[in-house]
DNA sequence: GGGTAAACGAGACGGTACGTCGAGTCTTGGT
DNA sequence: ACCAAGACTCGACGTACCGTCTCGTTTACCC
């Protein structure tokens, strides 16, 4: 179960050394701004060499991604799957209330906002935050919004995708620009307008 | 003349420099992976002594902020304001498909994603982004909104700022993480659907 | 009387610029490193534009060489001739005394030691600082020598330099390389060597 | 195998970059005016980053009084000990002949100027020089002193240093300063006057 | 005594080198 | 056999001066 290094790297001795490093990563990401966090300032946080992390990771990229993808596999992140009142503005609004609350602790904004530069620094580093950070959380809202489906709250028309950007992007576009106050009340209102939205 | 410097700005004697520079920031930002988007790579392409650039911007991310206010000061931002032909959710679209299509365009996408990546490392940069770019996109729709308003097709409750991230949030975020395609399609479909967002 | 730049310059308004480069050379040659004795550093104490001192100097030594010569002219050097008791190493000795104390003083050390690293780095300031600091010292000892050439003390064979050498080159030496210790016995000691030297 | 550094020093695993830098620096001075002889052209021309020297060296200085040592252990000095003819005079002279004939090649020339600038510059610097530039060159005399003073030709009470200065310092000072002509007839006149000088 | 030209202070300009830091590669020792 | 440690080359960082160049602003001289 993922003892083993990500892409069939040689059987490598060391899992302790692949975790101390993707710790030491998303301890640094939360306490120094980004470009201090070098992977010089990994390897001796991690108390490994610097050649050992370029063995398993091409780019810092890669690493965070990993990082980021190890940190979900730990604590099943947002407390897992949407929940379904029957009331799908009312559920939406519990799990981007969750969504604000996390982007508002330190550690998780600023490991996130890693995550987007690397994304937009390099195309192959989003496909992979695409698939191993974006697309768990689509998965995630999928079976709530095929029950809403079903009840006719949402468009058939309106994929999981279309509907998961129609929930999440303004929350999305708002932290990331800081255009207003990222709180509960702008929560509610966002999910009572992306119901709205993707209704039929 | 043109001895003076932007707006009364402190120092600046030569504009010549500082257009020089921007220009330089702009063609690199369009033309290289952003991490190879050097000050030394700037100045030397701008002809212009890295010193020169130091004296005016504290970092590149300053620096790239005022390239892109100085290119939109060119071209009158996207094409100017919002159209009004009394179809909301048309005049939207054709706005959408018009930020998809220069999306699309390989120098702003890079300029763009420039941007993003010092707005999100930086929590002064973002703040300027935020004035001097974002905000007068906002401005550009604010009008159209407006009478939108007094038509009953905006809810009063959702203001210009809220609009816009129902209308454009999507379009950034399927932008930013590639969640899937990004072409007129997709502006047609989020603009509808904004518009049955906002409505009271 | 010097109240004129001298090499014929225009005649400039301000003798007050030169004196005031000049001064404030010293000033800084005697208080920092050398080479933190720039033309930027003696251009602020001396409350002087770049421009000024460029004008009369080509460049750092010249200006070093005439802030010596400066300082010569205000205080005639190390006490005007040498003493004639009849004595030539006891007069001899009396003046590499005071060359020792003067050498021991940071200022003129500091100087002195500026002068070498311009004369030792361009040839043409080292003609410069022959002329003007050199060779007066020289002068200074020559009306002895002639007395004790006609007393029989020196070979006549033995030319002005040349003794002004064998009797200030040692001192020099040591000066320049601490070899050992610079103080009045080795002053007397030289002095004594250098008379049996120079003698018929 | 090559992989020693100096005697024992503390890192510098790869004698190479020292060698390269050395010979780098030895061939600059020779070639240049010192104040081009930059840390940046060094590190050039020998192939090696700037931090390599960095690491070896604290300033320009202690470089060079290195490849100055370097290029001595390479030639064994001036051409080994002072000759031993029982004519004191005649042996010095032929030694202060080659001193002259060497200080007359341009590199040897420029290579003292910047050693001497060096030492002029920094005391610590001095020291170096004096220990591993002056010193064995004292001490190529001290064993033909030590002969000459058991012939009776020099005081007792003239120690090495002292003689050495009597010697050498007159060649010296007209070397740095040009008060006249450095050729065979003043290395024997400096001999022969030195020689009176020291005998008892 | 007012008008003009020069020299002035200030300091921005295009450059070069500084000394530092991190990237990514490679070598050495130790376990 | 693998790994931490860290030296290696390279290149960008942000700073300091270089020597040149505009700027207005004083003077000092000549009408």
């Amino acid at each position: 179960m993922e003892n083993d290094s990500r892409d069939g790297a040689p059987p490598g001795r060391s899992e302790r050394a692949r975790t101390a490093t993707l710790e030491a990563a998303l301890a640094l990401a939360a306490e120094l701004p980004y470009p201090q966090v070098t992977i010089e300032a990994i390897a001796a946080r991690a108390g490994v060499g610097k050649a050992t992390i370029y063995r398993r990771w091409p780019h810092r990229g890669a690493l965070m991604v990993d990082a980021v993808a190890h940190r979900n596999d730990r604590a099943a992140t947002a407390g897992g799957a949407v929940p379904d009142t029957g009331d799908l503005a009312a559920d939406l609004a519990v799990v981007l209330r969750s969504v604000v609350d996390e982007l508002a602790r330190p550690e998780w904004d600023a490991l996130l906002r890693a995550l987007c530069v690397e994304a937009l620094v390099d195309t192959a580093t989003r496909a992979r935050v695409l698939d191993l950070v974006v697309a768990p959380q689509i998965a995630l809202f999928a079976e709530r919004f095929a029950t809403a489906r079903s009840a006719g709250r949402i468009d058939d028309a309106v994929g999981d995708t279309e509907a998961f950007e129609l929930v999440v992007a303004p929350v999305f576009h708002r932290w990331q620009l800081r255009t207003g106050p990222l709180d509960h009340a702008y929560a509610d209102a966002v999910a009572r307008r992306a119901c709205r939205a993707m209704a039929p």
